[in-house]
DNA sequence: TCACTATAGTTCGTCGTCAAACTATCTGTA
DNA sequence: TACAGATAGTTTGACGACGAACTATAGTGA
């Protein structure tokens, strides 16, 4: 059972400020921790298709939608927590590459759908198995229950913190 | 017990693409989607004291290591994992601000010591406190033994992780 | 029909991070 | 001692994300 970080952290923290009850730290600080980790090890194999987190994340988005893989801009910025003025320029990137393609939307002359391409649809459904097998080998060394138990359990926290903004939405 | 966002993308999945195994998206994704919600919800609280979330950890790390209140550059960029070059201007913020001072380091003429000022240690001293109970208040409503668990195994996942990125420091 | 308000998307300016290149200093080895 | 390589920190240029402002279209109520 080897240390991380954090018990460091909450062992400084104990030391210095033994009135403080750092014992959130030991959730939140390893959720932040461990995401940026993750971030950087999720990251090599979309660069090895050519694509970023935010990339594969709308790629991702559009293919499970199911056929015909259309989704709108804002639909896309909620689904992926960015700003929908970051999301104008995820689109542009994506659409330089010919990995989607933007469509009107005939019911709302405001709306713009972002539509997968045949390329785009070859592309994230090679990814996503890649993606998959990354994800499943940076678990794979967790005892046996503990990754069930952590799905659970992060279920219930996300679940709370995405009813607690609820529409706080990002302009 | 309220679904959350990823119960949809795994049910997507499910759905149109049925061959794949998308479990590690149950851990991988919770954790991504809750850094990004935490980082926010967080973030507020820093505002309040005129810092980020970067600056908080900058001054956080030099409080926790005791005093004098001071530790090297690059061991700060390791702890808050963030390039040395990002650094480098973190510190000038700070500095601006008034908040910690660089000294030189009187063994390696090439390091720079990064100290608290009397300013900095007190506003890091007030701030980790509205800093915790906002993160004990993020946390209140996971049933009881939740949070401990969530502790528990996401130390072993992000031991696990620091592991396998051992020397992997950044540039 | 005519305002008035809300919403979808884009543009613009700013900010923080990054990698690469660079300077200065240290360390080890011959 | 001398020199080659490693290390600490900074500078630089590029990039992605953000909020605010803006345009255009929808929806709502008088």
């Amino acid at each position: 059972m080897p240390d991380d970080h954090v018990d460091g952290i909450l062992a400084a923290w104990a030391r210095e400020r033994p009135d403080l009850n750092a014992t959130p730290i030991g959730v939140i600080g390893r959720i932040s921790r461990a995401a940026r980790f993750l971030e950087r090890e999720l990251g090599s194999v979309f660069a090895g298709h050519g694509l970023d987190g935010g990339g594969y994340d709308v790629l991702a988005s559009l293919r499970r939608s199911g056929p015909p893989y259309v989704l709108s801009a804002s639909a896309l910025a909620n689904a992926t927590m960015i700003a929908r003025s970051s999301m104008t320029s995820r689109i542009d990137r994506l659409e330089s590459a010919g990995l989607v393609a933007r469509i009107e939307d005939e019911l709302d002359g405001r709306g713009v759908g972002v539509r997968l391409t045949e390329q785009g649809l070859a592309l994230i459904d090679r990814a996503v198995v890649e993606h998959l097998a990354n994800e499943a080998r940076l678990l794979a060394t967790l005892p046996p229950g503990a990754a069930g138990r952590l799905a659970h359990d992060l279920g219930l926290l996300l679940g709370e913190l995405e009813a607690r903004s609820d529409g706080a939405g990002r302009t």
